[in-house]
RNA sequence: GUGAGCGUAGCUCAAUUGGUUAGAGCACUAGACUGUGGAUCUAGGGGCUGGGGGUUCGAGUCCCCUCGCUCACCCCA
């Protein structure tokens, strides 16, 4: 039998059609603010993933899709959108312009075992905002993010932290090191946390809580700039009702995140669905110039997943018919009905096997349609159509003109 | 990478302490029904019981291995 590689799934209609809806939905408010498509290929070098997320990040160590090409270039499917968006911003001397605004919305990869909310091709709509150092900006995707869920009905739970700059970062990390030295035994489990001490706060293991709740807090060494960023951030925040969770023990995965992180959560759910955060260096550390960015990723498998119904949008077709015949070569007065009821964005399907009319209400039945129109050749003599509505069983006789006006 | 649970028809599930030719419902196809679907009835197609090995006179059932699925950990959207 064939089937598909472990992680990676078909999604199939009626599914596919959320998916469409919610993707224009997420463009539409990306547009809103400004924000302009950016497509980036799914490959890149793997050296990208591997410099900019971390050398002790899971992503780049071993959750990454790489393989060496014919000519010895080293290529990795992409595990993640910012860092080859960031990769395009420098490429394309987008830095020319004072304000950048891109979003992405397209396939990730990363090679963990599936289960829950989790997949090895699984989709991530993003925005990236480039060249804006004021907190303004992090009010103004914290409101886009809040947008988007308030137009989906979708209660979203934000946290938000701070993780300092170049310069107080590392000396609170070097303070909760020391902290976390002194209460956690030798273990492999110790290693993993003197390399990045964050990680402590996303440990699971029950023996960790009362330590994680008597580390020390990134809030109180944060400098004078980083505390005055966040705390304006967080007036803007409450005067426009933003509805933040401030959350000392958000970490967040990757190395190029400075001041502000942030994560989001709908109803109980564990697993975030949105993450983001500033990265004010990262365009520098890549070769280009020294300019901040901020952004964040919507992980849609997992959106999707507490959303029922999406509001239809306007590319879709006003109404769908079923098109049955009966007697002798209808097909084609019946493909000519079809073709003007589509050209006025009314959606026709037909029984193309053209059987017994039996059958092709049987399959228009199958088929979940309620309205059928019946082509037979007294409504082909005079212009008309039989139209049956499938829940009540009604039918009568109209022109066909009648049914382009609904 | 670590750990746990589960694999019988397309789907949901049966099959006596191991015992003949592995069944049912739903779904599918055809007919009853050549201008009217759903309901009913009849008939039909469908299975290497995930795969391999072992124990046994005999394995869907017991043992081992392997693959797959699911869940949790690690990590993350």
């Amino acid at each position: 039998m064939v089937r598909n590689p472990k992680g990676m799934r078909d999604i199939l209609p009626p599914e596919t059609l959320k998916w469409r809806r919610l993707e224009i939905l997420l463009s539409k408010v990306a547009l809103l603010y400004g924000y302009g498509e950016i497509r980036t290929p799914i490959l890149e070098f793997s050296d990208l993933f591997r410099k900019g997320l971390g050398d002790q990040s899971d992503v780049a160590l071993k959750e990454m899709y790489e393989f060496v090409d014919k000519n010895d270039d080293v290529l990795a499917l992409r595990p993640e959108g910012t860092a080859p968006v960031a990769r395009a911003f420098i490429q394309h001397h987008l830095y020319d312009s004072p304000m950048v605004k891109l979003f992405y919305d397209g396939p990730m990869f990363r090679r963990e075992r599936p289960q829950a909310g989790r997949y090895r091709q699984f989709h991530q709509f993003g925005v990236e905002c480039f060249g804006i150092e004021e907190p303004f900006v992090d009010v103004e995707i914290l409101l886009l993010v809040k947008r988007i869920f308030s137009l989906l009905g979708s209660p979203l739970t934000l946290h938000i932290n701070s993780l300092g700059c170049n310069e107080c970062r590392p000396r609170y990390m070097d303070a909760l090191r020391r902290f976390i030295a002194d209460r956690i035994p030798e273990d492999e489990e110790l290693d993993r946390f003197m390399k990045n001490p964050l990680k402590l706060f996303d440990s699971k293991n029950p023996e960790h809580s009362i330590v994680k709740s008597e580390a020390p807090k990134i809030t109180s060494f944060l400098c004078d700039d980083c505390k005055e960023h966040y705390e304006t951030l967080m007036d803007f925040a409450s005067k426009l009702n933003l509805d933040l969770v401030e959350d000392n023990e958000l970490a967040r995965g990757f190395d190029y995140y400075t001041r502000t992180v942030f994560e989001g959560y709908v109803g109980d759910d564990s697993l975030a669905v949105i993450g983001g955060g500033r990265y004010d260096h990262l365009v520098a550390y890549y070769g280009g110039p020294d300019i901040p960015g901020i952004g964040f990723a919507i992980g849609l498998e997992r959106l999707l997943t507490t959303l029922d119904e999406i509001p239809k949008v306007d590319s879709e077709p006003t109404k769908t018919y079923f098109l049955a015949t009966t007697g002798n070569d209808m097909v084609m007065a019946a493909f000519t009905l079809a073709e003007l009821l589509r050209s006025n964005n009314i959606g026709v399907i037909m029984d193309l096997r053209q059987g017994k009319l039996q059958k092709q209400l049987k399959l228009a039945d199958k088929m979940e349609i309620e309205n059928v129109l019946i082509m037979g050749e007294e409504e082909y003599k005079n212009n008309t159509v039989t139209v049956r509505n499938m829940k009540t069983g009604e039918q009568m006789v109209i022109p066909q003109e009648a049914v382009i006006n609904g």
